[in-house]
DNA sequence: CCCATGACTAATT
DNA sequence: AAATTAGCCATGG
């Protein structure tokens, strides 16, 4: 059932999903999560939107979704809180960079 | 329905 | 490598 100001599209829940089953250690990235949800690439900012209004952790690890480019990208509680947590599960980042080729999660594996 | 916004991306300069 | 431009999507007013 749903209460007033509760409902949440559909596309935010594939969002928080796919999000959720990124293991502790690794990362994702918006175009990943855009081209799972079967939009094509090009859903990329919507992915942003979504997370930005994500319930947080420990419900969705939103902070493990970077830029495809390896730049952290953004977050509500602040970069800074991004970068804190993803060295905390053992991701090395430079200059708010991350070697995606290192720690980037394959959503296929699962 | 139209317009504005944003945690994006790719291409160009 | 950094800054700029244009393109695309979902959401909310």
């Amino acid at each position: 059932m749903k209460m007033a100001g509760d409902y949440r599209t559909g596309f935010q829940e594939k969002v928080y999903q796919l999000v959720r089953m990124v293991p502790r250690g690794k990362v994702s990235t918006y175009r990943e999560i855009a081209g799972s949800l079967g939009k094509g690439k090009l859903a990329c900012r919507a992915v942003g939107q979504a997370l930005n209004r994500s319930p947080g952790m420990p419900a969705v690890p939103c902070h493990r979704v970077i830029r495809s480019d390896g730049h952290l990208g953004g977050f509500a509680w602040g970069i800074d809180k991004k970068a804190s947590l993803l060295a905390e599960e053992g991701i090395e980042i430079k200059n708010n960079h991350v070697q995606l080729d290192k720690y980037l999660f394959d959503l296929k594996q699962e």
